[in-house]
DNA sequence: TTGTAAGCGTTATCAC
DNA sequence: GTGATAACGCTTACAA
């Protein structure tokens, strides 16, 4: 049904052994590379990738591997990844975790047997089968959330995310900033927390640790959390909302309460994408989801295509959005 | 590095052909099964997918091809894609289009050449390649879009979701509803006008077709055709946004003019899964996108796994949104 | 039921 | 430069 490399060789009279050299850019001379790409072009011939891989010992698919493809966070990193990984030709596989060990594995396991070329990975934590993928040698990139597999990683400085809300909102007059921020487990979750700290610090703040609540980053356990806060007489008087999701959690309880800006302070670490108006009163720290999709699938083919050493960690900045800004799409 | 069948097959005391047989679930002696199990389990041992699929023709994975993955209509029906596929053992590639030929092209190539068992595709036109791809008789299911490709489809009734948008709306006793759709070329934007313009009919009412403005089913889009339908002069005290997309710059748009609900009629065709807010003075109408994803999946397993037949053609119904309904997620 | 052996479509290692 | 030819790891007749 579809041409191969034989067929190839026989339209242009020549080896499939020179076929295969004029795809893999190897000394041909030129006429007979051109008839080789003439025969290729009639005979709609195109490697047979699977075959190649075989071969090859792997392919030019990566895989990424993220806990929530309806998190637009996430989303702007798959494109990032898409757009880069695209460049230098390779295609994405995405797989979806849920964050569940079992589902992780099994993507992890498809890499290897699809002899996939390399894995980008949002860890939950260090699993026994990410630890042996990445014991393996095969090529991977950790993103968003920091865990020492020992590979490269991509960050971004949510020490400052935090720091930088909570500060605008200390600095906005707010005296009682409380923080919905995630799973104590994940390192971005945590240094949400670390960055609120340092805001109260640097300010010459006591800290009143009772303001923090532990969400899911999701949107019910963020309403949960938001109202566990509220409840607790602590009188908040404003919040940083820990991503994205747990922005629009916390939101929908304030907004009930009827406890919104600009009286009540609120503050939100990621991007509303799909929005319909921004309050000038909400404090926006934008983070460097696509760049972070990116810079990821440039380190990752790096290694694929040979670059060895050390792991390396990449932490990118968030940025406060400007009290003007517009429209977020 | 890894273990192979013959690994197994030497660590077993059994030939190749029986390890790959328990693979397969072909009949095997019990205590020979067990043995194969056992060290394969010892020699973490799994399949070389690129092998398998080189020999089989085909491999089990699945393509699902966006025209954007940041869109989140499209990633619901990822999400149901997926569920289905890994519930019948298939991964799933995402590729994105942009809308473009040239990427959608690449990515029918790379399922060709990955041996890939199917593609569920958003399409744009009927293409060439498209074309071709189809008539060499591989699996594939067209979804969202109603193109006569004579391939298995799965859409959503986009008539009856601009009649239930529409018809709301004149119902609530506004009397010229505007209508923000898609791109001219796809049937979804035109289903959507007929729609609209069946509900007129219903009641008894006059169309005015300088009330359908069309845009890109995006934001930026939607937010230049609200403007011009609102400049025309056109005197319109109600609008249905065509999609999610559009629902956000249309919004956007009129919540700058100052002409919202309730004195202004706004619905929606689609959801708006982030937003913080649902007014009840919003009509809504939602779209099951990800039934879609996953009938389309069951659909291409099914004829992957060898059904046989004319093309089917499965339209899903949207549901109208009682006005009650609380948060959208 | 089991094993042997012939491919699947490439790439890579040889000689020439 | 070029062409045979041997893998790559699996599935599947065909025999036994």
């Amino acid at each position: 049904m579809t041409a191969n490399i034989h067929d190839v060789a026989a339209a242009a009279g020549v080896s499939i052994a020179t076929v295969s050299r004029v795809y893999n850019g190897q000394r041909v001379s030129p006429d007979r590379a051109a008839r080789v790409r003439e025969a290729a072009k009639q005979l709609d011939f195109s490697p047979n990738r699977a075959a190649r891989s075989l071969r090859r010992k792997h392919s030019e698919v990566i895989a990424l591997i993220v806990p929530d493809i309806e998190n637009p966070y996430f989303t702007a990193m798959a494109r990032g990844v898409e757009d880069s990984a695209q460049r230098a030709g390779y295609s994405v596989v995405l797989g979806n975790t849920d964050d569940e060990e079992a589902k992780e594995s099994q993507y992890l396991r498809i890499a290897v047997s699809e002899n996939m070329a390399g894995v980008i990975v949002v860890p939950n934590r260090a699993t026994d089968d990410l630890l042996s993928y990445v014991a393996s040698g095969r090529p991977a990139v950790a993103i968003d959330r920091q865990l020492d597999l020992g590979v490269d990683e991509v960050l971004v400085d949510n020490v400052a995310a935090g720091r930088l809300a909570t500060g605008a909102l200390l600095d906005a007059g707010f005296e009682r900033v409380g923080l919905v921020t995630g799973p104590p487990g994940l390192s971005s979750a945590n240094d949400r927390v670390i960055g609120w700290r340092a805001a109260h610090g640097e300010r010459g703040l006591e800290v009143d640790e009772t303001l923090v609540e532990h969400g899911d980053f999701r949107v019910a356990g963020a309403r949960e959390a938001m109202r566990a806060l509220l409840g607790t007489g602590a009188a908040i008087d404003a919040v940083v909302a820990g991503n994205n999701l747990t922005g629009i959690g916390a939101f929908q309880v304030l907004a009930r309460a009827g406890t919104v800006p600009p009286d009540f302070g609120f503050a939100i670490i990621g991007d509303l994408p799909f929005t319909t108006m921004v309050s000038a009163d909400i404090v926006r720290i934008d983070l460097p989801a696509r760049q972070v999709g990116i810079r990821a699938a440039d380190m990752l083919i790096d290694r694929i295509t040979g670059h060895d050493g050390g792991p390396r960690s990449l932490t990118l900045p968030p940025e406060v959005l400007a009290a003007d800004h517009d429209w977020t799409v």
